[in-house]
DNA sequence: CTGAAAGCGCTTACAG
DNA sequence: CTGAAAGCGCTTACAG
């Protein structure tokens, strides 16, 4: 911006006919004799002052400016999520750089570098992680001297190779907690609505419910997993597909809230049925899967509390020697779209 | 955060052996000898070197860093404004700020005069204003200095007092569209959920759609309409009040989509269909609307424009003597949600 | 093209 | 408690 007309802190001095120092310690609070205190006060109301945030950033008082990073702030997941990331910095007096990647790794590492160049005193990076050597160890060099200069950084869901406090959905318990409970339903064969087998929270939740499954003395056909993006039409492109290579499953089990939403459509569209023609299911319980008819079984995940957990995470000191990890469960929420099968 | 380690520009330009001015200007592609340049640029890489964004900014630098303030992430509306705003932001490398007011009037004070302080060089207001002298004065006394100072703001569906550069969606021709459409269908009878009447864009839909019935010789009954908060728990409420008062009407008409999907829930929960038993408007178009069974008939915004014009207005000078005011028209999707009515 | 120096607007030891 | 002064890390006229 150009400024033109700043009101200064020398301003405001100047006007109570104070020193630079004791207009500063007013403004902040310390100790200062009641009748000075008054007429700095009086002076910045009357000149409409405002500090210079840069300035006091630079001469060391601390940055009330936290940084996050999302793939997609449209998401309902990641809305959840930072929901709950502003309401904790809402309560501390944050302010929230709210950057969004749209999935593109590349521009992830810029935000990172960003937002050290802004001396956030901590990045919180929501969303899974890139299984990508190159990518992680471009991230990598962002991240090690922010966090050598001090800064404190926090994750929700990411992959395993970055040691950073972390919050973790247990993806790959809730995916086998959902494959016991279909599996319950009466349900045998399987099919599953995947996003990019790059991020970690695809391995997890795909591989969690595979192997539960199999435990169960159940196959999943590799023909049966369509990968997509994990969109809203991701989910309808996957369940497409596999409408057309001839669904042969009673149960389609989608990695996310949102591809089965794009689910519902194209089976809809198909004329199809669910759960009478078919069952779905999902994982996230984003807010308005209820909503839908029918309401969608899921796993259901505390969104708004991962991001309040990351946000206290790296608001709190890490006093002890190695990273440290919460693990969020999910709740298998059985709900009216995947049917019971007779025996 | 405290900084330890921090790498500036003079180790940068030490290690290059060159003068601070010499390694600035090397950074910033500015004429440097080739020689020097690269010299400079290794070293940099060498050193994980990161500008201080905060001295640059100081120092004259332009801040690349604006605001967005909105009342709720989470809502799937703003969610859509905001995902157009960060398109814009970042391709012009910018990076978003954004707020939370969970619609406190003094919070959303709050954050103006915080990005006052980071010297934000443009500030976006999104969504409907606060009909609320004092309110609009407080707003005005910290807008006017920032204004002063150079700065930019503009909004997104704002009242009327505050004279900003502005998106403005047209609520009021928006929703007497959709009476026309729904005479069209054959309704005479309707409700209203509405939302708080202290919010602009309330009374704009609600006068809007009152008028229109009007000029066709129907009365809005004021007992049909009903106020809740712009949630969809405040349309499931609203929707109940509704019911619990006898409702009167073929069709309700929610002043958000976002009432309507609660409006839903309530009506399934009192057990009657839509639209055979009651049909449902709603206003927005936010994207899950589609997926709604049945699929809602809806006033559509253009919603990631205007989040996309308001940060390209914001981004570009106002040449002219007055504010410029970009007006977005709804247009009236009718889909399986409002049932027509036999002659 | 390059460098020495002033200055951006604060905070905070350091004296008094 | 108060004030003069140094310093935070850059950028940018101003000389050369």
């Amino acid at each position: 911006m150009q400024p033109r007309t700043h009101v200064t802190l020398e301003d405001v001095a100047r006007a109570a006919d104070v020193s630079l120092a004791t207009a500063s310690r007013a403004l902040n609070g310390m100790r200062v004799t009641p009748q000075l205190r008054d007429r700095v006060l009086a002076a910045a109301a009357q000149l409409a002052y405002t500090p210079n945030a840069h300035a006091r950033a630079l001469a060391g008082a601390s940055h009330r400016t936290v940084g996050v990073i999302c793939h997609d702030v449209t998401d309902p997941y990641f809305a959840a999520v930072a929901g709950g990331v502003m309401r904790v910095a809402g309560a501390n007096d944050l302010l929230v750089m709210l950057a969004s990647t749209f999935r593109d790794p590349e521009r992830e590492i810029a935000y990172v570098s960003m937002l050290r160049a802004e001396r956030a005193p901590a990045i919180l990076l929501i969303g899974s992680g890139f299984e990508d050597a190159r990518w992680e160890r471009a991230m990598e060099a962002e991240l090690k001297p922010y966090l050598d200069g001090g800064g404190r950084v926090a994750v929700v869901s990411r992959h395993r190779s970055l040691k950073l406090d972390s919050v973790l959905p247990e993806n790959r318990a809730g995916a086998a907690a959902m494959a016991r409970a279909l599996l319950e339903l009466g349900h045998r064969r399987f099919a599953v609505l995947s996003g990019p087998r790059a991020l970690t929270t695809v391995t997890d939740r795909l591989g969690g419910f595979r192997d539960e499954l199999a435990a169960a003395g159940v196959t999943l056909d590799p023909a049966a997993v369509v990968e997509g993006p994990f969109t809203r039409d991701g989910g309808y492109q996957a369940m497409t597909e596999l409408l057309a290579r001839g669904l042969d499953a009673t149960c389609v089990f989608a990695l996310t809230d949102v591809m089965a939403i794009g689910a519902y459509a194209a089976l809809r569209d198909h004329g199809l049925s669910v759960p009478g023609d078919v069952s779905v299911a999902g994982f996230d319980d984003i807010p308005i899967v209820r909503d839908l008819t029918p309401p969608l079984t899921t796993v259901a995940l505390p969104l708004q509390q991962l991001g309040e957990k990351a946000m206290e995470m790296a608001l709190t000191e890490n006093t002890g020697r190695r990273r440290r990890i919460l693990r969020m469960a999910g709740e298998v929420v059985v709900r009216a779209s995947t049917a019971k099968l007779g025996a």
